[in-house]
RNA sequence: GAGCCGUUAGCUCAGCUUGGUAGAGCAACUGCCUUUUAAGCAGUGGGUCGCAGGUUCGAAUCCUGCACGGCUCACCA
């Protein structure tokens, strides 16, 4: 059985019909909005507006509602934000004035046009002399004062998220502006925009674990990307030499307040570059950002206080080990080993990964303004260049902010030879039983052996970049549809 | 995957400890009110208390299982 609230206004809408007015009409133009008014007449005093007869046409939604019997107060919502408007008798005449009362409920979306006035609080009001009823709703919206709550029906009904709660709007339009942002900066570079694939035949360019689909015509599995890297590298060894992707990524992991299964990223190259270079770029990247976007470099994320002026810190992840756990640890594995043991840190039988899980749990978890985490172990970093100096780490670099990974970025490895061996030695270890170590891949190593100039690159993650900028608690906060059990 | 917490009217929440046939505000409906803005005043309707079992004379309340969600941990970015 139908809730009463909604069999109500499907009253009115057979109703409606009946008297000769669609309910759900397109043919309202607004010439105006919320937002060009308020900002433009809210600055006149009252005085001044009297003189001011110029009508505007808006279109919005019908937010709240005051009814005071021979006139009535509402306020509307666009595209731009909310707007006054006022209604009353001897204006629009009795008969209109009794069909908003009558038809016209909060949720509906109407058209008015009218002139300009300020109330006696100073709230600068549409004085409605005309009003057309765009498209009627037939479910009630969510309380106003405490908007909605449910964290459940905000992401599932982001919609009514979007209309209740005014600040979830505000990050999605920052988040948008953050994309742009990277874009811009990007481009200015010389950085060309590519788009490449997003079901692979190998699932390469990171350790994770992926989405497996089906093709029926070719009859083979495919696999939704975890990484845009080796199409990337790819075109540069096509020429192409600064080069970048702004996309959805898929990883078959675990849901949290960090991670949701698709996530976007953020992947560029450039020929020439090293990861020195890369520093400064990221650092430069994501305080172009930072500066166009919220015009500022500091940040308040949840009980921290972010400074973002560069020039930022670079950690050496041994050395810093060293200092907080003892020269010792890096004797020889076992003691490795059952250190991170001991602190209930999962190594897998693996050094490198016993090395930055370490890393992360003791240190890098407190790492508050932005720091460069440099000295990647050579067995978690397969395509990366290894180091001229030191075989054992790789020319790689990770971006902590707030205690977490924004970014990534190495000096990429070019050398085919080097690069079979990489994939040779990931698979001893996904053959016991480490399902997400990297996959061989014959295709991608021909490319290497035509010839990649040297390059770096970097992945960003935008959500966390935005979680980060926007103060948000959750990945959930800055995507729209976040995953949920359907 | 594990632990803890939550799910009551369209929305926001009480009620659960101590079992006795469900309550407020907003929204809705009927009146009154021409500068209100969480408008005000008077009145009315609205609920299989997440689902399924169990205990009990009697369950929103106690117990068990399940579903969905949140937080923390693990995997991961």
């Amino acid at each position: 059985m139908e809730n009463e609230l909604i069999e109500l206004r499907k009253r009115k809408v057979e109703e409606l019909r009946k008297i000769g007015i669609n309910p759900y009409s397109n043919d309202f133009k607004p010439d105006n909005d919320a937002e060009k008014l308020l900002s433009y007449y809210g600055k006149l005093t009252g005085e001044e507006l009297k003189k001011e007869t110029k009508e505007f046409s808006l279109a919005g939604r019908v937010v709240a509602l005051r009814d005071f019997g021979k006139s009535l107060f509402f306020h509307m919502l666009d595209r731009t934000g909310r707007i006054q408007g006022y209604v009353r008798r001897d204006i629009v005449g009795e008969e209109n004035l009794k069909f908003f009362k009558k038809y016209i409920d909060i949720g509906d979306f109407i058209g008015i046009k009218g002139s300009l006035f300020k109330t006696k609080t100073g709230e600068l009001t549409i004085n409605v002399s005309e009003f057309k009823l765009v498209t009627k709703t037939l479910c009630p919206l969510p309380e106003k004062w405490h908007g909605l709550r449910d964290v459940e029906i905000r992401y599932r009904q982001r919609y009514l998220d979007l209309i209740s709660n005014h600040e979830v709007k505000e990050i999605f339009i920052r988040r948008s502006e953050i994309i742009k942002a990277i874009r811009d900066f990007l481009d200015k570079r010389d950085f060309i925009e590519v788009e490449t694939p997003i079901l692979h035949p190998i699932a390469g360019g990171a350790t994770a674990q992926p989405f497996v689909t089906y093709h029926n015509t070719l009859d083979m599995d495919l696999y939704l990307r975890i990484a845009p890297e080796l199409y990337l590298k790819r075109l540069l060894v096509g020429g192409i030499e600064r080069v970048y992707e702004i996309g959805r990524t898929f990883r078959n992991e675990g849901v949290s307040t960090q991670h949701n299964p698709e996530f976007t990223m953020v992947e560029l190259y450039q020929a020439y570059a090293t990861y020195d270079d890369f520093m400064l770029l990221i650092e430069e990247l994501v305080c172009s950002v930072a500066e166009n976007v919220f015009n500022k470099l500091q940040f308040n994320y949840q009980d921290l206080n972010i400074d973002m002026k560069p020039p930022w810190k670079r950690i050496n992840i041994v050395e810093s080990l060293k200092a907080a756990h003892g020269d010792e640890i890096f004797q020889n594995d076992e003691i490795l080993f059952s250190r991170a043991q001991s602190l209930g840190i999962a190594h897998k039988g693996i050094r490198g990964k016993a090395v930055i899980e370490l890393f992360e749990h003791t240190i890098g978890k407190d790492i508050a303004d932005p720091a460069f985490v440099f000295g990647f172990p050579i067995d978690v970093s397969p395509l990366a260049r290894r180091n001229d100096s030191n075989p054992d780490i790789t020319d790689r670099f990770e971006l902590f902010i707030a205690g977490r990974e924004i970014a990534n970025a190495f000096s990429e490895l070019n050398d085919p030879v080097d690069q079979r061996q990489r994939f040779i030695d990931q698979l001893e270890i996904k053959a016991r039983g480490e399902d997400e170590y990297h996959a061989m891949d014959e295709d991608y190593i021909s490319a290497l052996e035509h010839g990649m100039p040297p390059a770096a690159g970097a992945g960003i993650g935008v959500d966390r970049l935005v979680m980060l900028l926007t103060n948000s608690p959750s990945i959930r906060e800055v995507i729209f549809f976040p995953h949920l059990r359907p």
